[in-house]
RNA sequence: GGAACCGUAGCUCAGCUGGUAGAGCGCUUCGUUUACACCGAAGAAGUCAGAGGUUCGAGUCCUCUCGGUUCCACCA
């Protein structure tokens, strides 16, 4: 044996050996009893991240530790095409050769888009194998494969058939940059100084002399106001309900005019500003509630893409920011502005862009979530959640469900499969079945209201988790009962970073327990996030990401692996650099060294006088099998809880520091009598330290007397039999 | 405003249902005798954020305070 482990060349040699005996691939025939982990589709807008790399060492330690359990273990693996983020990622490529999705048109950016697709793909796919993920790759999915498209047919149509989609105006967070809605969950906070300016409204037929002052930070918004609302118990406001007042600003197309009328509303704060609140229900979640309910008029002062309307008069095509200073300079020459006051508050951006949100507006898709999420807290209790309390987290959140904006302008993805008849139905309403279709291609029977084939799809893209939100189902082939289907679902292990536990866990388990009536996975696992020392995520735009091909490179991926262990503790957060990486893969790469050399004892440097094969009663023997048999325990509990990094910690300290430290030296000089007992012992560590350091447990393991092709399938350690 | 989590050796972190403080890295001293210097032996280092309480006994349970982080809601 050489003096040091040559990790490369020996993760080379078990992976083609481990992908040429099968030993990874799910069997429905299988007598043997079911255990399926399902992996969380990375997006493929990049390589893999460190979070990644801990999180897939997890799911293949579990996966390994069942295998020996004498499981049959389906570890199913699966790329996610993640709408708005590849999107987001892929045009920004673009811009940097001075194209853009518009310029490019659909076809061609299609194109781009797949090519793109394909490179992130095979980076993460290599990471995968290298990190000796024991996957069945013969089940490899992508989200717009044609089985998961099936799946996702069905849960649309499904959806409509049972009534419970619709379109219509609603409130949208809309980020003008991305050109897309976004979820309140996609959606950051930041502290901006800004100015509140109080405008003062003239009563109507007052002539100047009465006055009605309302606060706003958005002066330009003024375009749109349809009212100005009191609270009906203000004694300060008492004698303008009713009346009307006249914007200071407004174009002579609006509806009304300059005229709003002032309401009554106790949503109002009494308290903030003047206690006046001018009502803009098209730019303002909260107006659009009590223009809703006082049955007031949508306008828009502000588009889509952060421009203002013909609505803004001279002020058209302005960015609301140039705007809101002409808007200020119109109000100070029309006397209209009564003071300015300094203004801190938290403006919604966009995650991804950091643009400031504009609440419009917008005729978007909306599934009705009421009964998914009835339905789901039922069953909540039957997913166990490490650790315990995300079953609260997640509850909480279930129940104070709001409906789902499955709808996205976008390019990537699933078109909704909608189609209108344009001769009947030119503006796209919905509801009406006789001349909408919902289908997955152009509806082969004509309409029904004019017997005619004008069918034109809606422009729309499904939300990137209305597909992933079906993983659990869609990857084993439902809506057809299969075999896979019957035999794996529900899963027994799933896992996640905290960050998606509503957008795709908990819509997971809605969906799975609306179509199935079953949760999706009876273990849920959280884990945390590893941040850089301040404690901030990972991310490009810091350069402080750590990137776990360099490490396994140099430390090897079995001393990676141990050294992301220490990191998986449940829902706890971790810090890391490169050098604190370093440091602790550089310990079990030392450690590995130090099975080599334990190995190296024990087979090349056997006696060669043996007699016997037989055990000896030397205390020393029944004493190490006694610490084995406690380890074996400790180890297979804390795996059986998840406790990975309790599990890495007793096999390595029973290990080095029991069985290497004392155990071997004092066999030194009863050599030929402990060989049975040193490579037993040294056997089963190799076989409890497995599920982490695949690699070298197989190289060692091999060279020892055994039984069975391949540590990977031998039999999980339950006791002492020797 | 509501909620959760964290605060343990210089650094990064473990410590399950309460019973004499742990690991890795780093540091000090010694050791190159026949598995291993990617090693071995010995060692220094913490009033477990602070204050109360429950208990025979609390890092571990309860309350409060301080500090840090995150999530949810609202922000005219």
């Amino acid at each position: 044996m050489d003096k040091h482990y040559d990790h490369k060349a020996s993760e080379e040699k078990w992976l083609k050996f481990w992908d040429e005996k099968g030993f990874f691939k799910a069997d429905t025939d299988s007598p043997k009893k079911p255990y399926s982990l399902l992996i969380p589709p990375p997006n493929v807008t990049g390589a893999l991240h460190l979070g990644h790399a801990m999180q897939h060492s997890i799911l293949d330690a579990v996966a390994r530790f069942k295998r020996m359990e004498g499981y049959d273990v389906l570890l199913l693996p699966g790329v996610d095409h993640a709408g708005i983020q590849f999107e987001g990622t892929l045009n920004k490529q673009l811009e940097k050769e001075g194209l853009s999705k518009q310029k490019l048109g659909r076809e061609e950016w299609l194109k781009r888009a797949w090519k793109f697709k394909e490179d992130s793909y095979n980076s993460v796919s290599a990471t995968w194998r290298v990190m000796g993920l024991s996957a069945d790759w013969s089940r490899e999915l992508f989200t717009l494969d044609p089985k998961v498209e099936k799946a996702v047919f069905e849960e649309f149509s499904s959806f409509w058939e049972q009534d419970l989609l619709y379109k219509g105006a609603y409130i949208v967070q809309w980020c003008p940059k991305d050109q897309t809605a976004i979820e309140s969950v996609e959606m950051e906070y930041e502290e901006r100084k800004e100015k509140l300016y109080f405008v003062k409204y003239n009563l109507a037929g007052t002539a100047g002399k009465e006055f009605i002052t309302v606060a706003t930070a958005r002066p330009e918004t003024i375009y749109a106001d349809v009212a100005i609302a009191v609270h009906p118990d203000d004694p300060k406001y008492q004698k303008f309900i009713g009346r009307e007042a006249r914007k200071p600003l407004f174009d002579k197309n609006a509806p009304g005019g300059d005229r709003v009328k002032v309401i009554s509303d106790s949503r109002v704060d009494k308290e903030f500003g003047t206690g006046a609140l001018k009502i803009t229900p098209g730019h303002d979640p909260l107006d659009y509630e009590i223009g809703k309910d006082a049955n007031l008029a949508i306008l828009h002062a502000v588009d889509k893409t952060g421009r203002m309307t013909p609505l803004a008069g001279d002020l058209e095509g302005l960015k609301v920011s140039e705007a809101r200073e002409k808007a200020v300079e119109k109000l100070t020459q029309a006397g209209a502005l009564e003071k300015v006051k300094d203004y801190t508050h938290s403006v919604p951006v966009c995650e991804r862009c950091k643009t400031t949100i504009e609440p419009l507006i917008s005729e978007e898709w909306f599934v009705k979530m009421k009964p998914l999420s009835e339905k789901a807290l039922k069953r909540l209790d039957e997913v166990k959640f490490s650790p315990k309390n995300y079953e609260t987290i997640l509850g909480d959140w279930i129940k104070d469900i709001h409906d789902w904006c499955i709808s996205r302008p976008l390019w990537w993805g699933y078109r909704l499969p909608v189609w209108y008849c344009q001769k009947c139905n030119p503006s796209r309403k919905v509801g009406k079945h006789l001349d909408m279709a919902v289908s997955l291609n152009a509806p082969e029977k004509p309409c029904q209201t004019c017997r005619e084939k004008h069918w034109v799809q809606d422009e729309s893209l499904l939300d990137t988790w209305f597909s992933s939100g079906l993983w659990p189902l869609a990857t084993l082939g439902w809506p057809e009962q299969t075999g896979e289907f019957k035999k794996y679902f529900p899963w027994s292990f799933e896992i996640s970073a905290p960050e998606i536990k509503y957008l795709w866990i908990a819509r997971m388990i809605m969906l799975s327990v609306w179509f199935t009536d079953s949760i999706p996975f009876k273990n849920m696992f959280f884990h945390g996030m590893i941040r850089d020392l301040e404690g901030r995520k990972f991310s490009k735009s810091l350069g402080n990401g750590i990137d776990p091909n360099e490490l396994r490179t140099q430390w090897g991926t079995d001393a990676t692996r141990m050294a992301l262990y220490t990191y998986s503790a449940p829902g706890r957060d971790g810090r890391a650099s490169r050098q604190t990486m370093d440091e602790r893969a550089k310990n079990f790469r030392n450690f590995g060294t130090k099975l080599w050399n334990i190995g190296n004892y024990i087979i090349e440097l056997k006696p060669e006088n043996l007699t016997t094969q037989d055990k000896s009663n030397h205390p020393d023997d029944k004493w190490v099998l006694g610490e084995l048999d406690k380890t074996i325990q400790k180890v297979t509990k804390s795996l059986n809880s998840f406790d990975l990094h309790l599990a890495t910690d007793e096999i390595y300290t029973f290990v080095w520091h029991t069985f290497a430290d004392v155990y071997i030296e004092k066999t030194k000089s009863r050599r030929a009598e402990a060989q049975p007992t040193l490579e037993y012992v040294f056997k089963t560590s190799l076989e409890l330290l497995h599920p982490f350091m695949p690699f070298i447990t197989e190289e060692l393991w091999q060279r020892l007397p055994h039984e069975g092709t391949s540590i990977s399938v031998a039999p999980w350690p339950t006791k002492i039999e020797f």
